[in-house]
RNA sequence: GCGCCAGUAGCUCAACCGGAUAGAGCAACGGCCUUCUAAGCCGUAGGUUAGAGGUUCGAGUCCUCUCUGGCGUACCA
């Protein structure tokens, strides 16, 4: 449609020459009165021209050749708007199309070949994932179908830590309670993890080993033994929301395969680093940063920068067109020295697109939890998960802007899932199930015949919005922009129930029923399209 | 102190490079089930878009300042 609008256009700026100076643009206006699409380049055209916006707007109308039977009318309204409303047949021709394209309607391949990398979850496997863990992982996983969406081949990633401090804390976390249980007195120190499952991989410890470690390095088979416990649970929380990754990158790999080495020679080579007081430093003052940063420490171990920057390097080297982090927005002063690194050597960093999410309050019987992994102080995502389900959860972190901060109220949604708005969505699309099985024993088939009687207010509605699926999922994808798809599918399912409630299939005349039937089929593969890049489900039955 | 993100209806949040009368859901109130699922539909009420200036045909959106909240500001990640 928006397309039509162009080449019209077009082909009228051969004459108005001057409507080829300005860009155009074409929106959809909110109110219904306005038609289907609007065009404000008449009072874009104001000053260039001096001219009233509403002269111009006649005199580009009057230039403009179109087809009676797409465009039904054009209008100039409020300053100098100009208001195009398509015929009702041209609208409904997107029935046809979806009921052909099914499944791929609302796909592109405008970004066929390309490759992306998405990284996302990347929390280090030092406990359970928790809620806050929750957003991240929803996001992560719904960018990452968006961007398939538009013809991406997407490889999903997960990076964690496995080198530093916090590792080493852990493995002796689970020493002392494994001296413990063998009966010596500890001090456990406060700052170390003090969540029951320590206690439990130290108790598999004794039974597997006896007391065969108690002069082992924390360092050895105890964070070994950790970070494979604790990382297959993380693996079943995030199978539970669906989430399966692709690929799985860690820090000491990084290391081992001597990256950080190289890297460290690099800077050095380049003249990017220097050493003062025991330590050496990268000159991020020379970088555009506002100082100076340690990139390895006066004990001889690097800090995350090193390391962050090499993994982003391994990404470069694997030849992607986009690489996208989905980050907290606690990382959010990281992540410009991480680019800053790869940006003078040479990297092109318009390729990766760090995503800042805010981070969720999560609220219970109305106080604020404050979530710590060291001080085993959460809620797990498993119990969330257990508690509402997976839909639920991921539409939930789905619905907001990410660079809105957001509240989780854990006693509300336990007790009043009932009211999250996924279930709106599932119920439209469980109604339209319904329909489809009833109309099998009466004998209505769908038919894209008599389209033209589709001509009710609520069956007009109900196609405009089918036609803004693509687009929108466009836009919500190259903008890196789940709630979009959420607030287009509550829009979605809402036309369609004034259509359920005002147009009834059963007992209209063979024609219109037909017509209607193949309109309720179409809204079914939006729906079911829509869901699916949430990664929620669309039950048959509710 | 400085930096980033935010502040929109009682609550949770939308609003597409600045567009027309700022929209949904929940909560409140009043209606609608002999007919394809009432997890639905219709209606009522609810706003100085935190506050003050500025930019222009036009500002919730851009700029400046103030207030409030979140996150940073390490030889932690």
């Amino acid at each position: 449609m928006k397309n039509y609008l162009e080449k019209i256009f077009k082909e009228a700026s051969q004459k108005l020459t001057f409507l080829s100076d300005v860009e155009l643009m074409f929106e959809i206006p909110k109110t219904i009165s306005h038609g289907d699409f609007s065009c404000n380049v008449a009072m874009m055209l104001t000053k260039k021209l001096k001219k009233n916006p509403r002269q111009i707007a006649e005199e580009i109308i009057s230039n403009l050749k179109y087809d009676e039977d797409i465009i039904q009318k054009i209008e100039i309204a409020g300053p100098g708007f100009i208001n195009f409303f398509f015929t009702p047949s041209f609208m409904a021709k997107v029935i046809e199309n979806i009921l052909t394209q099914k499944e791929n309607y609302g796909r592109t391949d405008k970004y066929k070949g390309k490759k992306a990398n998405v990284e996302f979850v990347s929390a280090n496997p030092t406990g359970p994932l928790t809620v806050g863990h929750g957003r991240n992982a929803v996001i992560g996983d719904t960018v990452a179908n968006m961007l398939e969406a538009i013809g991406y081949e997407v490889e999903r990633e997960y990076y964690f830590n496995n080198a530093g401090r916090q590792m080493r804390v852990l493995g002796d976390s689970v020493k002392q309670r494994y001296l413990q249980l063998l009966g010596k007195k500890i001090n456990f120190p406060e700052d170390y993890y003090q969540g029951e499952y320590i206690k439990e991989i130290a108790g598999e410890m004794v039974k597997e080993f006896g007391d065969s470690l108690k002069n082992e390095n924390p360092e050895g088979k105890f964070k070994e033994k950790a970070e494979g416990v604790i990382f297959n649970d993380i693996k079943k929380s995030l199978k539970l929301l669906g989430l399966e990754f692709d690929t799985f990158s860690n820090e000491n790999t990084l290391f081992e395969e001597g990256k950080i080495e190289a890297l460290l020679s690099t800077f050095n080579k380049k003249n990017l680093s220097y050493e003062k007081d025991n330590a050496v430093w990268l000159k991020f003052t020379k970088l555009g940063g506002e100082q100076d940063k340690v990139i390895v420490k006066s004990s001889g171990e690097p800090t995350y920068r090193l390391p962050d920057i090499a993994y982003h390097i391994t990404k470069f080297d694997r030849g992607y067109d986009l690489i996208v982090d989905v980050f907290g927005s606690d990382h959010a002063a990281a992540y410009p020295d991480v680019l800053a690194g790869l940006k003078a050597l040479d990297y092109d960093t318009d390729k990766v697109k760090v995503l800042i999410y805010q981070f969720v309050t999560i609220l219970e019987d109305g106080e604020v939890v404050k979530m710590s992994t060291r001080k085993a102080n959460y809620v797990t995502l498993d119990e969330l998960v257990d508690e509402v389900g997976s839909d639920v959860v991921r539409y939930f972190f789905n619905m907001r802007n990410t660079s809105s901060h957001m509240n989780f109220d854990l006693t509300l949604a336990k007790k009043q899932s009932d009211e999250n708005p996924v279930f709106y969505l599932q119920y439209a699309h469980a109604r339209i199930c319904s329909i489809l099985r009833t109309v099998v024993e009466e004998n209505i088939i769908s038919s894209v015949e008599n389209l033209n009687l589709l001509v009710k207010e609520e069956e007009q509605q109900l196609l405009k919005k089918l036609n803004k699926y693509e687009e929108e999922i466009l836009y919500a994808s190259e903008n890196f922009e789940p709630h979009r798809i959420c607030s287009y599918l509550e829009e979605l399912a809402a036309a369609f129930h004034k259509f359920y409630t005002f147009c009834r299939i059963l007992g209209s005349e063979k024609k219109l029923a037909e017509a209607r039937l193949a309109l309720a089929e179409a809204t079914k593969i939006v729906l079911q399209n829509g869901l699916g890049i949430l990664g929620v489900t669309a039950p048959e039955r509710m």
